[in-house]
Order: C-alpha cells, then structure tokens, then sequence
DNA sequence: CTTTACATGGTACCATACTACAGGGTTTAT
DNA sequence: ATAAACCCTGTAGTATGGTACCATGTAAAG
C-alpha cells in the first residue's frame, strides 16, 4: 500500500498522514528503494482508531497513549487502569453531552412555543441553567 | 459583582475571563470610576453555559454563535433550525463516545483475561475495530 | 498610613492540530 | 517521450484556546 491508499482507506489527507506519523501516531513505515512509504494494513487500524478517539475528543497525545499500549510491554494491571480512567472521561462527555442536549430542547421548545415556523417573528432564548443542570 | 467574584463562582482564572471578554463569549462590563469592571449576574449563566458546551465539545466560535441567537433578533424558525443542528451534532458524538467505550471494554477484558491483576504479567491489547464498528 | 489584596491594559508566549506551499524526484499511461 | 499522477523533504503559516508576565493603579484592613 503507498500514500494515496491509505488516503483513499481513511479519508485523511497527505499532509494529516505526515503529521500522524510525525507525531508518532503512526508506525513509520518501510520504503521503497526510490523513498517511497510502503504501509501495511495495521496503519488503517491505527488511524481508524485516531479518528474515532478524536471524536469522542481525546487530543492525539491521549490517543498516541492508548495506541503506544500496544507494544508498550506495559503490565496488564496497568494497561487495564488506564483503560478504566479513560472510560471515565468518557462517562463524563457523555453526561455533558446530555447537558447540551437538555439545553438545546429547551431552546427548540422556546422556539416553538414563541413564533413556531413563522419566519417574522423574533425568538428570546433563555440560557438559564437553572432548568437544566443542579 | 467584581472580577474576583466571578472568578470565585465560575472556576475561571482572571486571564481566560480577559480572554473570553475579548472573544465576546462574555458582553462588555460596565466599569466603576476608577475602570474596575462591575458584572451582574448574567455572565455567570454565560461562562456556564459556555464550560458546559465546551465540554460538550463544542468550540468557543460555536459557543457565541448560540449565546447570541439571544440578542440577535433572529427568526424563531431560524434559531430552532441552529438547535436542531447542534443536537444533531450531540448526537453524533454521543455515537463516537459509545464506540470509544466499546473499545475501552474490549481492552479491559483483554487486560484481565491475559493476566488480570498480576503486575508481572504483560498486556497484549489489540486495536482490531472490526469487532467494534461495522 | 502603609501593607496586602485586587484591579488595570498590553504584549508575548505556549500547545494542539493541522494546512499550505516550494522545489524537487519517480512512476505510469498514452 | 512526455505529460499526468504520484511521491519526497522541509519550512512556514494558521486557528484555537489559553497562559504568563509586566508595569502600574486602586481599595480595604490593620
């Protein structure tokens, strides 16, 4: 596989790819005899697992983290609490995730019960929080 | 309310409260004689407001985006139309958080079955998302 | 009345995560 | 053979979201 694959493969682009491996979150790959990268399918993995961890908001050093577990020789014990921390963080997005989401059916009823689809009339949003969280 | 105070009951340091003041997350204080600012109650909804959604994932140009569809004069079918985007958007990452703590379970069933708690025992995680999304 | 706490504006710096070239070399299709 | 498509390294620039410091002014407590 050479560049353009993995770019087809994971939808990130050329530059992103350099970065990624920059950043080591990517193995750095073998090369052909001119220079070229030659990947293997672990990287699509390795990616694809950037990518989600990104949009559950994790930051690519959280990410490169989890990915360096792989051949970290770390204990098992270890591995699996920093896994349960993780999952932690991801409990609370979540719950902040719902928060958001209160608020925002909170503005949508506003909305509607002010002017529905009428496009003349003007909404007053409140963003009293009050109502939502505590 | 002075800038102590607001730092007191939202959790910001005094520089990012400068900095959300400059970015307009926050409107423009009045000021006592001698230039100190005098908030009212109305910026501490908005910083929380603003630390909620921020967790949420959204960024600070988002977040003004939606806490001045209260003073915009906006159409109610317009400012229903942006909250029915952002919780589109909560949802999606709500999605990207489920599958992030699949993947985390996977790990911390691996962790266990390949050595539990023993501390000598070393960690062999895969990142294999087949078995995860699609 | 002086010390301490709090305030001001302004500038510069930092990390994160890209993004956009420039100036080349290589491979492949026609 | 030459054009299109692909690749290389390297550097610089951008946006976001702060953070840190400076020099100085004001207010409140002992």
């Amino acid at each position: 596989m050479q560049t353009k694959d993995v770019i087809e493969l994971t939808g990130l682009d050329r530059e992103t790819l350099r970065f990624y491996e920059k950043k080591g979150i990517i193995t750095k790959p073998n090369r052909t005899s001119s220079g070229y990268r030659k990947y293997n399918d672990e990287v699509i993995e390795r990616i694809k697992f950037t990518i989600m961890a990104k949009e559950a908001g994790f930051t690519l050093g959280e990410i490169k983290e989890l990915l360096d577990l792989k051949e970290s020789g770390i204990s098992c014990k270890t591995g699996r609490n920093i896994a349960l921390e993780k999952m932690k963080e991801v409990d609370e997005r979540m719950q902040a995730l719902r928060n958001m989401k209160k608020v925002l059916k909170i503005f949508v009823r506003e909305c509607e019960e002010s002017g529905g689809l009428d496009l003349k009339k003007k909404c007053h949003l409140s963003f009293d929080l009050k109502k939502v969280i505590k």
